[in-house]
DNA sequence: AATGGGTCTTGACAACTGTCCAGAAGAAGG
DNA sequence: CCTTCTTCTGGACAGTTGTCAAGACCCATT
C-alpha cells in the first residue's frame, strides 16, 4: 500500500517530485520499498516502544541493511515520522463497515464494541505504539504536528459512529466530539492497559463498558 | 517530605531495616537524601520524557554526582520505580479540600473544574511524566506493578469525588468507578496535550467539560 | 591522634546510538 | 563491451548510555 496524503501535515522528503518509478535493484518501486521499510519499523516500534527501537532494530527486522535507512529516508525524525503518517492510512476507515452495516442502533452498539474488542485483540501493538507517540510529543515538538492531525482524524472518525448512531436512535448526541472522543478514548486506552498487562478481563469489560456507556451519550428521548 | 509507603507493591531496597538514621556526610539523614534525589530526579524526568533521561542528567540536576545513583539505587529501575511511589504520594490527596470544602453539588463541580485545571498550570511536566511511564509500562513489564496500583489509586480518588457529588446532588453514580475514571482521565489527557502543545483554550475548554460532563454521570433526578 | 566506616568523586569500561561514507553490486543504455 | 546511475553493503566515527570500582573525603568514636 502506498501512503497518498490527501490533506494534514506537509508530506514532501528530500527526494523531488521526479521519483523513479521502478528501481534499479531490490523489487518493487523506491516508493514501495520505503513504505514496506516503514511498515517493517512499525512492526518493531509496536514490540519495543518508540524509545527502545534503535534504526540497527529496524533494519535488522527488515530485508534492509541499516545502512539504507539513510538512503530512504534523512534521519530517524523523518523515519518515524513518515511511519506515524503511514499507521494513520491504516486505522481511519476501521469503523466505516459497522457505520454502513449496522441497520438499528443497538446493533451499531454491539458491531462498535465487537470491533474495538477485535483491534484490541488483533493489533495491540500498533494501538500502545500511537499512545506512545501521543506521549512522546508532550515532550518532543517534532511529532506535535502529525500527532495532533492524526488526533483529529480519529475524533472525526468516532464521530462519525456516533453521528449514525444518533440518527439510527432518533436522539442528537449530547456531547460535542472532542469530549466524546476524549472520553471513549479514555474507555480504550484503560483497556489497552489492561489487556497488555495480562488481564484477561479486560475485553470483556471494555465490550460491556461500551454496551453501558454509548445510550449515555444520546439525549434523552 | 519522606515517602512512607502504606501499602502496594514491595518497596524495600537493597539496604536492610537498620537504616542510619543519620548520616556522615551531606545534609540530612540517607532517606532525606534518597528522596532529594527521587525529587531532582522527578523534575529532570518531567522534562525531557522517560526515554530522553539519563542517569548522568539527573545527576546534574541534583547536587549529587553520577556516580552517587548507584550507592542509593541498585540500578535505573529502581530509581525510577522508587520515584514513581514518590510521585503518587505527591497527588493522592489533590482533591480532599474539594470533597472537605463543598457545601453544594453545584460549589463541587466548579471547585473539582477549578483543581483540574490548576494542577494542569502548575504541574503539567509531572503529569506528562505520568501518561508517559504509563504508556512505558505496556512495553516494560518492570513498570507495570507500581503503574496499576497508582492507577488504581487515582481511580478511589476520582470516585471519591463522584461519591461526595452523588450525595450532595441526592442522585447516585450511574456509571462503574472504572469507567467513570476512565472517561474522565482521558478528558483530563487530552485538555494536558493540548496545553502542552501550546493551545490557549485547552484549560477553558477542559473547565467547560467538565461542568456540561459531570452531571451526566449522574443518574436522572 | 588514630581508626573505621559511611559517603562521595572521578575516571574508566563496554555496549549502544545516529550518522556518514567509500566502495561494491547490479541494472539500463550506449 | 563500457559507462552511468541507482541501490545497497559494511565499516567507521563520535557521542551517549548504564554500570562499576579505586580511592578520596569526612565524621564519630575510641
Amino acid at each position: 500500500m502506498t501512503i497518498t496524503p490527501a490533506a494534514g501535515p506537509d508530506t514532501s522528503t528530500l527526494r523531488g517530485a521526479s521519483t523513479p518509478a521502478r528501481s534499479r535493484r531490490g523489487t518493487g518501486s523506491y516508493d514501495d520499498r520505503r513504505d514496506r521499510l516503514a511498515d517493517s519499523a512499525l512492526v518493531t516500534l509496536g514490540e519495543l516502544g518508540y524509545a527502545r527501537t534503535s534504526l540497527r532494530e529496524i533494519a535488522a527486522n527488515s530485508e534492509f541493511t541499516h545502512g539504507v535507512i539513510h538512503y530512504y529516508f534523512r534521519d530517524k525524525t523523518e523515519l518515524i515520522t513518515y511511519c506515524v503518517r503511514y499507521y494513520k492510512a491504516t486505522c481511519v476507515t476501521r469503523y466505516d463497515d459497522v457505520i454502513k452495516d449496522s441497520t438499528t442502533a443497538d446493533g451499531l452498539v454491539r458491531g462498535f464494541a465487537d470491533k474495538l474488542v477485535e483491534t484490541i485483540t488483533d493489533e495491540a501493538p500498533m494501538h500502545r505504539l500511537w499512545y506512545d507517540l501521543r506521549t512522546q510529543s508532550m515532550f518532543d515538538a517534532a511529532l506535535r504536528e502529525d500527532v495532533l492531525y492524526i488526533d483529529a482524524t480519529l475524533e472525526t472518525m468516532v464521530w462519525r459512529v456516533l453521528e449514525r448512531y444518533a440518527a439510527l436512535a432518533g436522539r442528537p448526541v449530547r456531547l460535542p466530539s472532542s469530549t466524546a472522543y476524549a472520553m471513549l478514548d479514555g474507555v480504550f486506552e484503560r483497556a489497552l492497559l489492561r489487556h497488555v498487562c495480562g488481564d484477561a478481563r479486560a475485553l470483556d469489560q471494555l465490550h460491556a463498558t461500551v454496551l453501558g456507556t454509548l445510550p449515555l451519550l444520546l439525549a434523552d428521548a
